[in-house]
RNA sequence: GGGUCGAUGCCCGAGUGGUUAAUGGGGGCGGACUGUAAAUCCGCUGGCUUAGCCUACGGUGGUUCGAACCCACCUCGGCCCA
C-alpha cells in the first residue's frame, strides 16, 4: 500500500526530524491504525499554545486513522523530566498530579479526540516493578551516554548539581514505549534524547522500534525563548478571547510564519506569499496578525468571540474609544487616594507601584492625567481610571 | 569521612564593620516614538498615605555604639580526595 501524498504532507507539517523516515513509511504503508504516543507530566495544569504543536499533530494522526495513547507520567512527574533544564524540578507530590492530570486531560480534548485516544497512567507498570527490574533498566544505559546530553552536560560543567534520580527519567520514558508498543512518539526537539531511548529498550527485547517524530519548539511571546510557564511568555488556550487576540496581535513580526505554520492549517504557500508582500513593503504586518489571531482564537473559542476579540483590540488601540465590559469597583463617594484604588482594583500589586505608576505618567482618572501620587480624586458617580496600555478599571460610587 | 569554596533582591552578580534598601546587567513595568510590535531614548523596579518608619543579604545565636560584611553552630550546594 502507498501513502497518500496529501497525507504525508499533513503529517511532516511543521516537523523538523523524523527518525526515520524510512521506518515512518513503513509502518504507514501496512495501512493499520498506529499507536501514536504522547508523554506527559502535568507538572502544570495549563496548557499553552507551546503544547498544542504536539498535540494537533496528535490530531492529524487521529484523523488519518491512527489511535492516540496518552501516557499521564503519574510517576515520572515524580521524577521531573530534566530535559532543557538547568536545575532540578521540584518534585510534586502524587495527589498533584492527579489532580492536575484531570484539568490537563480537559484541555486536551479540546484538540484531540477522545473517541481515538486510549489514556494510560505509567504508574500502572512502575510502582509494580521490583528492584530488580529497575536494575536492569539501569544497565542499559552508561554514565558516559548520560552525560553526553547537552542539557546534563552544560549543567555538570556549570557546577550545578544533577540528582542521581534525574538520570532515570529517560529510561522511563523509554519504558513507557515498550510498555504500549508504541509506533510513533511524539515530541518536541528536546524530547530526541528520551525519545531514542525507547527505541533502543524495543530493540532491546526484539520489538520494533518506535518512530520519532519531532516537531519545533515554540517560541513565546517574547520572540526570544520557548513558551514557557515560569518565563512568562505564554499564551493559554483557556485564555479569554481578547487576552488571546491581543497577545497573538502584538507578537514579535519573527514569530509569524512559525506560529502559522504550527498552529494552524493555513496553507504555507498562502502565508508565504502574504509575508513576502510584507516583506517587499507592499503591506503592513497587522493584517497576517489579524488572520493569524482570529484563526487561533477562533479554535478555542469560536468565530464569534474572536470577531468580538478583533473589534475590542481596534477599539482599544485607536485610542479614545474604551473596551467593553472594564471592571467595575465600587467605592464610598467622597475623596480617594488613587494608588490605593488601583491596588483594590487588583491593577498593581502594592500602593508604592501604584504611587510610581502615577510618577511616571501612566495613569489617568477619566481622561486627565494624573501628575501627583499624593492628590485624592473625588469619586461622586461614575468614572475611568486608567493604568498603562491595558488597565482599565471603572471607579463607581456607591449609593 | 577529610579538604576547600560558596549561599545577596524576580534572575545573574558586585559589595567584605559605619549616608547600604544594598553598584551593575538581564527581565519586568510606565512614558515618548511606532505598525500592535521590534529598535531607540527617558523613568521606575521591597512594603507602608513616605522629610519618616518597617522588613531584607541561607538559618539560629553571639561580638560590637553599629554587621550582608567578624565569630560559633546548623542547613543546603559545587569541586578535589576517599
Amino acid at each position: 500500500m502507498s501513502i497518500d501524498p496529501k497525507a504525508w504532507q499533513t503529517l511532516t507539517r511543521g516537523v523538523v526530524e523524523i527518525i526515520s523516515e524510512d521506518e515512518l513509511k513503513a509502518k504507514l504503508a501496512k495501512g493499520k491504525p498506529l499507536n501514536i504516543k504522547l508523554g506527559v507530566d502535568p507538572t502544570a495544569p495549563d496548557i499553552h499554545l507551546g503544547f498544542t504543536v504536539v498535540m494537533r499533530k496528535l490530531r492529524q494522526f487521529q484523523d488519518l486513522g491512527h489511535r492516540v495513547i496518552l501516557i499521564v507520567g503519574d510517576y515520572t512527574a515524580t521524577v521531573g523530566d530534566p530535559s532543557g533544564r538547568n536545575k532540578t524540578r521540584p518534585i510534586l507530590s502524587h495527589e498533584e498530579v492527579l489532580r492536575n492530570a484531570e484539568t490537563y486531560k480537559q484541555q486536551f480534548f479540546k484538540i484531540v479526540d477522545p473517541a481515538r485516544t486510549t489514556v494510560v497512567y505509567n504508574g500502572d507498570w512502575f510502582s509494580k516493578m521490583t528492584f530488580t527490574e529497575v536494575t536492569k533498566l539501569l544497565a542499559q544505559i552508561t554514565v558516559a551516554q548520560m552525560l553526553e546530553r547537552e542539557d546534563f552536560k552544560n549543567r555538570y560543567e556549570a557546577g550545578q548539581p544533577i540528582s542521581l534520580h534525574e538520570f532515570l527519567y529517560p529510561l522511563m520514558q523509554g519504558y513507557d514505549s515498550v510498555m504500549i508498543e508504541a509506533d510513533v512518539e511524539l515530541g518536541g526537539t528536546d524530547q530526541k534524547f528520551n525519545v531514542l531511548r525507547g527505541r533502543e529498550l524495543q530493540r532491546a527485547i526484539g520489538k520494533e522500534a518506535q518512530v520519532g517524530l519531532f516537531l519545533p519548539i515554540l517560541l513565546g511571546t517574547d520572540g526570544r525563548e520557548k513558551m514557557s510557564k515560569s518565563l512568562g511568555n505564554t499564551i493559554g488556550i483557556d485564555e479569554p478571547p481578547q487576552a488571546m487576540y491581543h497577545k497573538l496581535y502584538s507578537l514579535p513580526d519573527a514569530l509569524v510564519e512559525s506560529y502559522f505554520q504550527l498552529l494552524t492549517d493555513i496553507p504555507m504557500e498562502e502565508v508565504r506569499s502574504k509575508l513576502a508582500e510584507v516583506a517587499a513593503g507592499k503591506s503592513n504586518p497587522n493584517g497576517l496578525k489579524d488572520e493569524l489571531a482570529r484563526n487561533i482564537v477562533t479554535q478555542y473559542h469560536g468565530a464569534d468571540a474572536a470577531e468580538k476579540a478583533a473589534e475590542e483590540e481596534r477599539r482599544i488601540h485607536s485610542g479614545e474609544a474604551l473596551p467593553q465590559d472594564i471592571p467595575v469597583l465600587q467605592v464610598k463617594a467622597g475623596e480617594h487616594w488613587v494608588p490605593a484604588l488601583l491596588t483594590q482594583a487588583g491593577i498593581v500589586k502594592s500602593n508604592g507601584e501604584g504611587r510610581r505608576m502615577i510618577e511616571n505618567g501612566g495613569v489617568s482618572f477619566d481622561g486627565e492625567k494624573l501628575a501627583d501620587a499624593k492628590v485624592n480624586v473625588q469619586v461622586t458617580g461614575e468614572h475611568i481610571l486608567r493604568a498603562g496600555k491595558r488597565g482599565f478599571v471603572k471607579v463607581l460610587a456607591k449609593s
